[in-house]
This record gives structure tokens, C-alpha cells and sequence, in this order.
DNA sequence: ATTCAAAATGTGTGCGCACACACTATTTTT
DNA sequence: AAAAATAGTGTGTGCGCACACATTTTGAAT
């Protein structure tokens, strides 16, 4: 039943006014020295700490901070992110938490650079952004650098990046576990192939984590006498281009009975040849709870999905560069989230928690 | 960059004092018709929202919730609930959240009233509280009722009560996914175990539910023959005991391949008799990360856990506490949380989660 | 018309802190 | 020696709200 001790109990404890405990607390203005041991003596003796909400209340400033995403109208994996990301603004806002969204082109290095550009023209206090892109991502830390705006990254890592934190999966162990998965009423001698969606200029540190991780679970099995085929396609949005690649991959392939997808797109290539891929029975392990991956998990078309959280991406890393920017807190560098496995018994409450991310987290 | 609306712009805009604009804001005091109206509508033009900051500051009152737990340092589950509620305590501290404690013994329903009977006793604004005993928890409830303390419950629900949120899993359907993961590379017309190592005294809805979720998988897929077990046993602290009833049961059925433990005592069966169950192949899925268990599943001794989430059920359990009292927001009364499969490949993130629960959250 | 209680409304204070400003004592500059 | 700069400290105000209290208005009773 202890009251919380305030910055005033300190002042009379050390004989002193409140503002040179606030001097001393801010670091800011001079104090003699040995004031200043006391005044420090006493805050450790009471214990005291600072009381977040009249702090708050008083600090009464603005925090502008920059979201860089993808169109998140055209991607449904971004939209969760933007979810993430606005419901945590709105649990900040009262704390003066200002989120000023930025969206960018999906496939476009130049759309991103563009965004950013114009991110940095409002000179931010911070900026949360995957930095999907190496090169225009570089470029971006490099100007966040020039105007001392911390920067938290999400979904992907850069190398030779500093960011406040990096939120998002272990890539490595995302392959791992994708093979595990895959492995699962996996044959002797089968092929399991491990396929990329994507365009070639996306940051590719982040894929050949995965790409490892996925190679290594299977190397260290080696009388099962898996052969792992790797393939890239960037056309994934043209479906006859899309059907011929399938095409010859099922031909070439006759063995082929498991598809690691590294990325949500798992759904397309059910679009275009769920039959064959069901009646030869081949396993299929994605990421994402996207709609249309649900709706083939949900058919046992899709055997495994892979959650990478992000709503709760977005939302912690909004939250990180708060905590960096008003509480000044410590924030880890690299926060891990959970790789959830999602079957078709479990996913309700995957998707049930992004909906209710800022209940459950605000 | 529009200013967040306060109550006095309200005010002026209605052409009242603060103080009417107080009165409406929270129905006390008297508000002629008329004024109310005009308030309100310029409440809803203008989007006011409480600062909940300011708020909470000059609220300045002490909100003090009981929490009711087994010994924390007995059982390595409820250890993790209670970091769960020590961490949403210290991040809801500030706004006059304070935690009382209490903890009885996990098997003795007497020791769970008398406890009860004590944190009824403090008059406490709220009680937070696992129901584990029916009959003891149903005079919990009525006593909560006659004192107009508002409780919620986590973990298991009781029937016949009206907790402000129940937040915990949806038993059924663990049940359901526990035979899904069972199910992987049973053979078939192999015989499954669903083992209870548990106290009688125990409320028994929950498990009920989670029996006929295990059920019902296996019944909707008849062709593989799947013969289930139903196995009841107290004795789980006594090793001879508890030795001679595994003998038994492995030995009465040479068939058994699968045994499905209800909740945290994986570890027990395996702790005792970790040769035959490696030797006979028999798969063993459970429940919870506590320390005992991951070791097995690190060695492959244990297939698959699923996580009951504890600490997340502590920190949101109080929050919805926190919610109902004081932003008086309204609580959803069923709060499922997720059911992760928890493999070797993904244990880690989970474990990491755990330990910063009041980072991510807070 | 006067009195008076009830209804309706306005005013003031404090929550704990951040920060601007005022003030004094001491040192430096000219 | 006077003026100016600087170090060191104290005071006061406001953040937006909750709530106690003061004040005015209304309508009924005498």
C-alpha cells in the first residue's frame, strides 16, 4: 500500500527544489556535483520511478513517425501489416504518437525510393519500413542517417544497417521448420522443391537464410535421400506464363512431391493446377493466413502455412520506436517472433488474434 | 495534424462550462435535457475521445485486483501465468493498477476456499482467478456477486457463471487438433491413448470438451480404424505408482502408439518410462512449455506441445480487468488465444516470447 | 411578493511532471 | 572597479481531466 514516490518527495528528501531534481533526471542544465550525488543518492534510496502518464501528460509533444509499406489495398499480407501498425498507433496516440503512413509499389525499386524520399522530406522523428529493396533501402538509411532519424526495420533484415530493432522472423529457422513440415508423410527418395515467387530485386539475404535453413534440415537426414529442386519466377502475376512454368516443373519432375513456397503465395499455384497437384499428392507448405491460403488450408490443399505475424510486426515495431523515442528505454536489437504453424484445426485463432491485435496488445 | 479535441473545446462550442460537459461525459449530477443533447452532438461532430493520460492522472485512485493461483513455485505452469500478470501489473502500474496475490495449494480444493475466502476478504475491485474446483469456485462466484466485485476467469470455465472474460483456449477444439497431430504417421488401426493425469476434484467441463474434440477427429476419418483409450489417473506424484499404472496400461495394449496427455505432465510418462515408449515408437503429444517437457521434445522423445499460452492469459486477463474497471470499455467475454503447435524446430521463439511478455506488450 | 429548496450550471484545485523563466552567487572580462 | 557572463538554484505554469465546491436559475410553497 506504498505510495509511488514523486519527483517532489525526492526534492524535500535532498533539501533541494524540484527543478534541479529534474535537472538531474534530464541530465539537462548544470548541478553541482555533490548535489547532484545526493539528489542521485536519494532516487535510488526511495526507489523512485518516473511516473509514465503524468509524464506524458506534460511532455505534451508530437511524435511523427513514417510508415513505409507496400499498397496495402493490393496485398493482403501488407494490409495485416498496416493493421498492426494502425492499431498500435492508436493505442500511442494518446501519448502524442503520430503515424504517418507512406505506400509504395509492390514490385517497383523506384516507387519505393520515390516514397522514401518524400518519408524523409517531413523529417520524421523515426521511421518504421521493410527495406525490401537492398540497394534503395540503402539509400534510405543512408538520408535517416544524414538526419538522425532512427529507423526500425520489419519483415526483412539489410546487412550493414543499424537499425532501433529488426522485427521479424528468424529466416534461417523459418526454412528449418519448412522442412519439417514438408517432411511430414514425406516418401523415401522423394523431390521437394523449394520455390520463390518473387521478383529478383527484392533484398535476397532474407531468402538464402531460408533457402539454407531448409537445405540444411535435410542434410542432416540424409538416408531419407531427399533431392531438393530450387526454382525462381518472377512472372507470378501472369497466369499463362505462371501455368507453362508449373507445367514444366510438374513434367520435369515426376517425383516431385512437396512445394516449400518461401513466400503467401502458395495460393497461386493451387489457382492454376490444384488438380494435378492433388492427385499426385503433392505437399504444400506457404506463409501467411491470407484469405485465399486459408481457403485451400481449409480444403487440405495447403498443408502447413507459416505465420510471420504481421500484425504484430507492425505493431511492435511501432511500438519499439516509441519506446526508443519517449520512454528511452533500452530496445533489442533483434526481436524473433514466434513461428507459428498453422493447420486447418488451429487457424481460426490466428486470424481471430490479428483482428483483435490491438485488444489484446493496447 | 489536426488537434486532438478536449473537453473544453466541447465546452465553448456548446456554450456550457467544463463542468456540464463532466457531467454529461460521465451521467452524474443533474443536465437539463436540452443542454445534454446539444453536448452530446457536438461531442459526436467534433470526435471527442477521452485522453485516456489525462485521465488516468487525475483519476488517482488505486485499483486493487486480487489474483488467485496454485503455488507458483510448484508448478512451472502457473509460474509462467503469474509472470504474465506481473508483467501486465507493471505496465498497467501507472494508471493505479495494483496486484494482491494470492495462491493456494494446486491440488487441494480446500486450501483453494480458504484462499478465496481471503481475497474476498480484502474487498479487492476485481478478482482474477482459474476456476479449478467447481463447487469451491461456484461459491467464489457467489461471493463476488453478493460484494459486486467484478472477476474473470482464465485457464478453465465454469458453467452457470457470468465472469467479466473467460481467456483461455477453446478446449473442444485442442482436443480436435491434439488427434490431428496424433494422427501423423499413426498407422493404421493403431490404438491411441487419451490420458488424464489429474486430480478428480478437478472441474471437469474442460476436459469433457477436449475428450470429445480428441474423439471426433478420429470418428470423422473411421477408414483408419483408430482404437481410443481413455485413461484416468491421480497418483501422477507417486513414481511406483504411477510406474506399475504405465506398466499396465502399455502392457494391456501391445497396439498403442499414440498417447495424447491432457496437460502439463508429458514429461511424468516419459520421466518413468522414456525406453519402451522410444522403443515401441508410441508418439506422444502434450501440452505446455515448461522445462521438463521441451527437454523431451528437444530429444524427440515428446512430438509435439501445444502451447496454452499462460503467460498471455495472466497479462490479458488482468488488462480485460483493467478495461472493465477503468477505461470501462466493454470486454469480450470469450477470449480463445491461439493453439500453437509447438515442434523443436519453432520451441525457441516461443520460449523467448515468454520471457518478454511485458516488452511486447507493454 | 417573498422565501426556500431543488435543479442546473460554473469555477477552482490537484494529479505528477516538463519546461520556461526568474533569481542569486560566483567568476570572468574590460 | 564596474560590467557582463556564467554556474547554480528556485518558482510558476500548463498538459487534460475528475471531482469538490460555489454560484446562479428555476419553480414551487407560503
Amino acid at each position: 500500500m506504498k505510495k509511488r514516490v514523486r519527483i517532489k518527495d525526492i526534492a524535500s528528501r535532498a533539501n533541494v527544489s524540484t527543478g534541479t531534481v529534474d535537472r538531474v533526471l534530464h541530465n539537462r542544465g548544470k548541478v553541482a556535483d555533490d548535489v547532484r550525488k545526493r539528489v542521485l543518492q536519494v532516487i535510488d534510496e526511495l526507489g523512485y520511478e518516473r511516473n509514465l502518464i503524468a509524464s506524458a501528460l506534460a511532455y505534451n509533444k508530437q511524435i511523427r513517425v513514417a510508415s513505409l509499406l507496400p499498397l496495402t489495398h493490393v496485398d493482403p499480407y501488407w494490409r495485416q501489416t498496416n493493421q498492426g501498425l494502425v492499431a498500435a498507433n492508436k493505442s500511442l496516440q494518446h501519448y502524442g504518437m503520430m503515424l504517418e503512413p507512406f505506400f509504395f509499389d509492390y514490385g517497383d525499386p523506384r516507387s519505393f525510393l520515390e516514397t522514401a524520399r518524400k518519408a524523409i522530406e517531413i523529417q520524421p522523428d523515426g521511421i518504421l519500413v521493410p527495406p525490401m529493396f537492398d540497394a534503395e533501402a540503402h539509400w534510405l538509411v543512408d538520408a535517416c542517417e544524414a538526419s538522425a532519424i532512427p529507423y526500425v526495420f520489419i519483415n526483412t533484415h539489410l546487412e550493414d544497417a543499424n537499425p532501433v530493432s529488426y522485427i521479424g522472423q528468424d529466416s534461417y529457422q523459418s526454412g528449418v521448420l519448412g522442412a519439417r513440415l514438408l517432411n511430414f508423410g514425406l516418401a523415401e527418395g522423394g523431390h521437394v522443391c523449394i520455390l520463390n515467387l518473387d521478383y529478383s530485386t527484392r533484398a535476397a539475404q532474407h531468402l538464402i537464410s531460408k533457402e539454407k535453413g531448409f537445405k540444411d534440415y535435410f542434410a542432416e537426414r540424409p538416408a531419407k535421400k531427399i533431392n531438393i529442386i530450387r526454382e525462381d519466377f518472377e512472372d507470378f502475376d501472369d497466369p499463362h506464363r505462371l501455368q507453362k512454368f508449373l507445367a514444366d516443373l510438374l513434367h520435369s519432375h515426376p517425383l516431385l512431391s512437396g512445394i516449400f513456397v518461401t513466400n503467401s503465395r502458395a495460393y497461386k499455384i493451387l489457382d492454376i493446377f490444384e488438380k494435378p497437384i492433388v492427385e499426385r499428392n503433392i505437399k504444400i507448405v506457404g506463409f501467411d493466413l491470407i484469405p485465399q491460403n486459408l481457403q485451400y488450408l481449409h480444403d487440405d490443399k495447403i498443408n502447413f502455412l507459416i505465420n510471420q505475424n504481421p500484425a504484430e510486426q507492425g505493431f511492435i515495431g511501432l511500438h519499439s520506436l516509441f519506446k526508443h523515442l519517449v520512454s528511452k528505454e533500452p530496445v533489442e536489437k533483434i526481436q524473433y517472433l514466434p513461428l507459428d504453424i498453422v493447420v486447418k484445426e488451429n487457424a481460426a485463432y490466428y486470424v481471430k488474434k490479428m483482428e483483435t491485435t490491438s485488444m489484446v496488445m493496447g
